[in-house]
DNA sequence: CGGATACTTGACAGGACTCAATACAAGTGG
DNA sequence: CCACTTGTATTGAGTCCTGTCAAGTATCCG
């Protein structure tokens, strides 16, 4: 039984590879980064990454971009599998993820986890936080990580100066509510295939987004327990899922590779949407 | 099999109460609602809910005030079960809920419903269809309802206006972000008991925020069918958890009547956490 | 009172979980 | 270079939670 009170699940390879990291919470996880100032005019590092994603719909005026580029001053760098913010640490930063992959995820009290969303270039982490003095989530690294911390008070200052930014971070946020009631959808109403199918559909999207090189292929990065836990599987379920995918070639895989063979039969299997496209944004206001 | 090209659910009795509403898409479902304008100066319509709940946690000035008021100008008042605005349909408006209680939820192409969230007095609706053209979900009226219509302009100009309002905003659909990551831990990763524990918890504290006369005892308005699809289960489903939640004497019932009997042992067998409870607002910009 | 909707209960089936064993890959240390 | 360890993937067998189907009861309302 998944007992509320007894132990889902126990042993060692419960935790994932990152069992360190997620067990000990004594663990300085601080210590496995390091935080630097990003060296005014280094073309490779300077900039804003969420400025880039906003570039995409809308045309930053020089203050909005130079507004954007404060946030994003400082630099630290994240190991793969440390973890950037504990749920229930004290919540007094926010912060733009420039570089890698990442996720938020809950543990419940019977150990079990559940990923709420993974993190990609652009992405601004925690917003959650600005309410809560604890955090409710648990942000980790997928991979080699790069993210630029900054203040609640910096962001309330932006939402004064710039009300064009303060929609867009209005918007980012509704973005991701629809993802999640997409998702909440999928975990209610949908088999166990479609889910898989659909979490395969929207990585390889929002992997696309930010490398342009991808087109069907691309490489995972998660382990079929993390493809579980964002999809309210277990692991062993998620690989029989992956090999009936396979079997009705609608993927195939090879390596840590997976490539989407028949997207059309896919999206019709999962009731996939991409929430990031085909976006309405001609009620902004002024940008200044 | 809950199949994906199949249907979940045939019959009359899948639709629920609302079988008209749901069912005939070319019902004019505008015309179930009276559109007017509130009387000025009339104490009991004027004023605005949105501006009553923030006033819970901040201090209003006069012009915030009536810009709120401005948003909540016209009223509509819908029937229980209609529809306020269906997935897929234009999505030019957004609404403030004044009085009764909402729900907005999907329905899948096999014809299951999923329920996305409940509403109440003072929540704005269709956030989300600030950024996309067609609604992604569909709203409708649990019980008779007062909404006040308002144009996205609206919204943008409040927020150029009013930068602690726009700050309140992204707070509340964060809240609302929360509160679904919630649920999707719920859906992934905790029994069918739990997920109908969660459910009463938050509906009686949702229902306690506007009226203060609820406390452990209220009616719940919702039929067992809507629960399962709130909570990703079967009505019959949900009828043998309330009963076996009833057995161990943590809730009772008696007609449409839910008590909550022992509500220190249903929060621990669901994990619930209270996300309206709690804020910090220390960083929101000052008002105007 | 009749019809519709909602609730309840039982029997059965099946999808997903659990447990367990094996295979495979990568890294470590001697 | 090879044992050894650790983490991940794969596969099979059995169990149980939840869905399905069906029938009966309760409730509401014109």
């Amino acid at each position: 039984m998944r007992s509320i009170a007894g132990f889902y699940r126990t042993g060692t390879a419960t935790q994932g590879g990152f069992g360190e990291t997620l067990i000990d919470f004594n663990a300085g996880n601080a210590f496995n980064c390091l935080t630097t100032r990003t060296k005014r005019g280094d073309a490779s590092v300077a900039g804003s990454c969420f400025a880039d994603v906003l570039s995409e719909h809308i045309a930053l005026t020089e203050n909005e971009c130079s507004a954007l580029e404060r946030l994003e001053e400082r630099n630290r760098t994240l190991r793969r599998g440390s973890v950037l913010r504990r749920s229930n640490d004290a919540a007094d930063e926010l912060f733009m993820l420039r570089a890698g992959t990442m996720m938020t995820y809950v543990l419940l009290d019977d150990g079990s986890r559940q990923i709420l969303r993974f993190h990609f270039p652009g992405d601004m982490l925690g917003l959650s936080t600005l309410l809560y003095e604890e955090a409710p989530e648990t942000i980790c690294a997928l991979t080699e990580c790069t993210v630029c911390p900054f203040e609640k008070s910096s962001l309330s200052e932006l939402i004064v100066e710039h009300p064009r930014l303060a929609s867009m971070i209005l918007v980012y946020g509704q973005i991701e509510r629809v993802a999640l009631t997409d998702r909440l959808a999928a975990l209610g109403r949908t088999s166990a295939k479609a889910r898989v199918g659909s979490l395969l559909l929207e990585l390889r999207n929002r992997l696309r987004a930010t490398d342009k090189r991808v087109s069907d292929s691309f490489t995972l990065g998660l382990t079929q327990e993390e493809i579980g836990d964002a999809t309210g599987l277990t692991a062993v379920h998620v690989n029989r899922m992956l090999r009936q995918l396979e079997e009705e070639r609608l993927i195939a895989r090879e390596g840590g590779r997976v490539t989407i063979v028949d997207e059309a039969a896919l999206m019709r299997a999962t009731n996939y949407v991409d929430r990031y496209c085909d976006l309405d944004l001609g009620w902004l206001p002024q940008g200044r």
